[in-house]
DNA sequence: CCAAAAGTGTTATGCTTACACCCATGC
DNA sequence: GCATGGGTGTAAGCATAACACTTTTGG
């Protein structure tokens, strides 16, 4: 098991701040400061959120509004509360930036260059996310604090981004790769009803290469996570069937290759 | 990917502890004390350090000279110093206790529950290295400053643990079957020169189940990872043949599930 | 009736599995 | 010569990969 800590979290309520005390060091000082007898690292969380939306994949970024690499895009994170477990700190930043609910979070790696931030040692613990694309459409992108905007980016036309999460992004696209092709969680970028073509070109977006599509339908079909709502989606052309996924498609870490 | 930044590094020479300025914050005190606007978690490396020996695979632990947990086994590892890499983190804490040379270090997973350190919040970055069987029968075992004695234990037979390193253990042996199955790492565990023999009884006690000896040796020389060194293991019985691996067997990440 | 997307089966190939006996050596 | 581990091949079943035409709807 790679494919780590696999959870589908709720969004939890707003951290409260309240610093507990580190038994191991002094005491904050009167003036409200932390002080310990060795340096230590500020510890980050950063959010790689993924959706499908206009027919491609994006992710999340902002746009930083102070220094450093102020204008420049980020992704979406920032300080872990001291009492607060880092995929809670994760859940929080995401809500602060988005108000998403049920979303699928799964630590990503821990990035920490001792460079990597030019205001000093931040060490950054990146979680991957996959949002569906009706929650992604309903969340109204805010400006936050530290955000001067919010904004989807396709994967494939990022602009010039901040510190080291281009490099991070690459790592989640590929990790989103390697899911997709041993487990089932494409369905986590969709909407809650789809066609078997969406899913299709999900897959084809993702994977960046196209699929056959008699192979495909029977590969999934045959995964035993899907089923059909009893829907049909109408259009221009033939309606397709709808389908949604089953609650065993998040557990689910296929034995096989999906797409040799 | 998940099976994620593989790297076989060298041993770094030991880091020179020159505590950075953080420009963000406050300056060091005159006292020699770190004080920052927020309270910082402490950052630790934890080291899961596999090799085979007496027949078992085994895991490095060091018995605990000081609270908390004192007396009990725990991981090797430490605080990674302000301007250190994580990776030359774990590698400087690894060599303190073993002097060990090239060796797999990956990182594993961040653990970071708000209680999982009684002294206070402190997050823990593990790895995960594997150490041919060669290399840990020529490493003294030292007791190190804040080690009272160091030695290897048999996964199947641990003995109580200091902190959630039980929990970190046991992720790390799910993410070594996953790589036994999915890489061809599992040389990294023996000697220079081994026969397939040798390796079979590596590849059945990691996965905790028999193989089928035709069928494992064919998929292991098929896998084009082993060459015969030419020479044979001389012993009670008919010599088997010794093989070494070749240099690509590291980077390759096997398509197919060897063992399903 | 035409354009566009939905939907559907078969065949050949290669990989995986299960399985049992002979070989070489030391004692 | 016997005990011990080293070493070898084949056949059946299964999953995969490649491939093209018909169906349904809207305009």
């Amino acid at each position: 098991m790679c494919q780590n800590d696999i959870k589908l979290v709720q969004p939890v309520p707003p951290s409260v701040e309240t610093p507990t005390k580190l038994t191991t060091v002094t005491d904050p000082s009167p003036a409200g400061l932390y002080t310990y007898a060795h340096p230590r690292p500020a510890v980050t969380v950063d959010i790689i959120l993924f959706t499908f939306l206009e027919a491609d994949l994006k992710v999340l970024l902002v746009r930083r509004a102070h220094p450093p690499f102020a204008g420049r895009w980020a992704l979406p994170g920032g300080f872990a509360n001291i009492d607060e477990d880092l995929e809670d700190a994760a859940l929080r930043e995401l809500r602060e930036e988005t108000n998403v609910a049920d979303i699928y979070l799964e630590q990503l790696y821990t990035f920490g260059a001792p460079d990597r931030d030019p205001r000093g040692r931040v060490i950054t613990v990146a979680y991957f996310a996959l949002l569906s694309t009706d929650q992604a459409q309903r969340i109204r992108l805010r400006a936050g604090d530290d955000a001067a905007q919010t904004d989807w980016w396709s994967i494939y036309r990022l602009p010039a981004l901040a510190f080291d999460h281009e490099r991070i992004i690459q790592y989640a696209i590929q990790r989103l790769r390697w899911k997709l092709e041993w487990t089932a969680l494409g369905f986590l970028l969709l909407p809650a009803e789809f066609t078997l073509s969406e899913l299709q070109r999900v897959y084809e977006t993702v994977l960046n290469e196209p699929l056959d599509k008699r192979n495909f339908r029977r590969k999934m079909l045959a995964a035993d996570v899907l089923e059909p709502t009893g829907n049909l989606r109408e259009g221009d052309h033939r309606p397709a069937k709808l389908y949604r996924f089953t609650a065993k498609a998040i557990e689910l870490e296929q034995a096989r290759r999906r797409f040799p």
